[in-house]
DNA sequence: GAAATTTTTTCAAACGTTTGCATTCAATAT
DNA sequence: ATATTGAATGCAAACGTTTGAAAAAATTTC
């Protein structure tokens, strides 16, 4: 009663008394089949609901058109672009993705993998965790390397790797916010910092403090914090700032959430944004345009990157075998709003 | 080259001169098998990097291990709760999510509905997509209840379908936010409407309209207007509202973004929020704690729902055939801040 | 009416794995 | 020496579908 096995070809075929290779070429019209046939055939797998059993195909063709996606989250505005860009790209050729959080964990992050390997996807995106990156254990990949199974990284790269990756310009990027808050006047620019270790945290940092050295302005250590990228890691590392001696009068946020964050806690001081303290924010999330004062901020292709992602692997696929690898970097793009127009 | 096929049991079995049956059997620790074989073949897996074809298996077995979750979007704070609750609950049985995006279209609905089942998926969670609510299409459905596959409703359900559900109770949210500000003392509360026909725009609607009833308040026809839930769909109304010759005193917004851009609109206009205007979102999402003034809100517990939906599913694959189906509707709940909190 | 041709259908193998049952082989008991 | 046991392995079928080649059936040609 619970399961109603489905409806299968040979079920089919024996209702018509007629062999399976006939029903899966009048289901396929086939040429060679009989118009009657064929006819009453599709009518009655129609009627029963018949419907094609992947699985098997996938055994007999070693294709299954799936893909694994795997990030660290979905909980961005950042995350969820890329993937509806993948999505934009691949669906209309027939992929499924198959979409793996793995909440910044190594072990969680190995384990889909595996399973992915084990279900024969065709191909995997990836930005790895947090951990993975920590920890430095890239032997997971391995197998997928060895399988020849395409691997594309996505962001958080990992340089020694033979592989396509697409990524955003943090560096620049970076740098382009703080020369711009150099550029209005600001003197001491503090920056919020993602964790360390991960290539889009350190690249914005490199950026940081790449501007700095350029102007001739010291960097001072003591005005370097790290977040966890989340908002409220923002409260007490700002909390911190502006009590100093000698308080900064501008915040870089390693993203928008920080930098909101660090919004709060200066309005809480009763500091006007941006005539005391200048505010930037990095990815372009849609709220960063309607917080008050609006975030001045650096916009990430995220969509465009998981397209970009998508002709990477479309490319490979394609290729020889002895395929060189490609690697796309995608600018990002200041976008300067109220939080940092002090005139 | 290109394809290095993946090591097959066949290929162990043809090195080691025995049969595929010894080779899976040694493999999966088979007591029958001897000691010495058992450990060679175990070793010469490892060593070529042996990965068991699951594809394989999944025919034979006509099990899966894949679960489909189907949503309209994955770019709420909302939905990605609800998929990290379904993962916490579902990734340690083994199960595999198959996370499917339909942008709220109607045909995009039906092709994923119809992909999972002929993939076999043991299960699909299903929020409907708003072309598919609007529409009143539900024959795709039709398919997957006729292959009595577990169909777990998720928020957005269709009343008239024999299937288990797991909803958030928005309309008491609602008018609980409601019932706050008129408890406050705000006497023209405007109401930044959903999309009209979507189950979660209508209830929290109703709350809105019964609550104004109970206290004997006009509902005013003029203070409600549709929003598409995203943050700038709320700037336009929030204007007209405030343009009124008799503008409301208090909005209470159909989500946490919506209510953000109207609190743009209210500061641009010079008023003070919560002395002029009261503001009240939905969601409880994490920026919703740190706006300025904060915001209250109510709180729909998506990784719960998530969850719980797990157990639905879990509960309809051990019980019995004639298994009469479960509704669950969780409380969603007020969280006073700022935003309303006149004194 | 038989041969040649065309149309339609069936056979069998394949994809990779598991598993009940049968078989083989060696060791032990009689 | 023969029967009995026990351990280790092999056989074959199954999951659902496709497809080249062979076979069968229907039609045409002379």
């Amino acid at each position: 009663m619970n399961s109603s096995r489905p409806v299968t070809i040979k079920d089919i075929a024996r209702r018509f008394r007629c062999s399976p290779s006939t029903v899966s070429r009048a289901l396929n019209d086939h040429p060679a089949i009989n118009e009657d046939t064929r006819k009453n055939i599709q009518e009655y797998a129609k009627e029963v609901g018949y419907q094609r059993n992947e699985v098997s195909l996938s055994l007999l063709n070693k294709k299954t058109a799936t893909l694994g996606v795997v990030v660290p989250t979905i909980s961005n505005y950042y995350e969820t672009a890329v993937i509806e860009g993948l999505h934009t790209a691949l669906q209309p050729l027939g992929y499924t993705l198959n979409i793996c959080v793995t909440n910044e964990n190594y072990l969680l992050e190995k384990e889909y993998l595996s399973k992915l390997l084990s279900n024969r996807a065709e191909g995997i995106f990836l930005s790895v965790s947090q951990e993975t990156y920590d920890s430095g254990y890239y032997e997971h990949l391995e197998s997928v390397i060895q399988r020849k199974t395409p691997l594309i990284f996505i962001d958080r790269e990992y340089e020694d790797f033979e592989t396509s990756r697409a990524t955003v310009d943090d560096y620049h990027g970076a740098f382009a916010a703080v020369e711009h808050l150099i550029n209005i006047g600001y003197k001491q620019i503090a920056h919020l910092k993602g964790p360390n270790g991960l290539t889009v945290s350190e690249q914005r940092f490199k950026g940081y403090v790449d501007c700095l050295k350029k102007y001739d302005m010291p960097v001072r250590e003591e005005l370097i914090i790290n977040t966890n990228f989340k908002v409220e890691s923002a409260i007490v590392p700002t909390k911190r700032l502006l009590e100093m001696v000698s308080p900064p009068d501008a915040i870089f946020g390693v993203n928008d959430q920080v930098a909101i964050g660090a919004m709060r806690v200066v309005k809480d001081k009763n500091l006007k944004i941006p005539q005391d303290v200048g505010l930037v924010g990095f990815d372009n999330s849609p709220i960063s345009a309607y917080t008050f004062p609006s975030l001045t901020t650096v916009s990430r292709p995220g969509r465009k990157i998981g397209m970009e992602a998508s002709r990477l692997f479309i490319n490979q696929i394609n290729g020889s075998g002895d395929f060189s690898h490609e690697s796309i970097v995608l600018p990002s793009e200041l976008v300067i709003r109220e939080s940092s127009l002090r005139i």
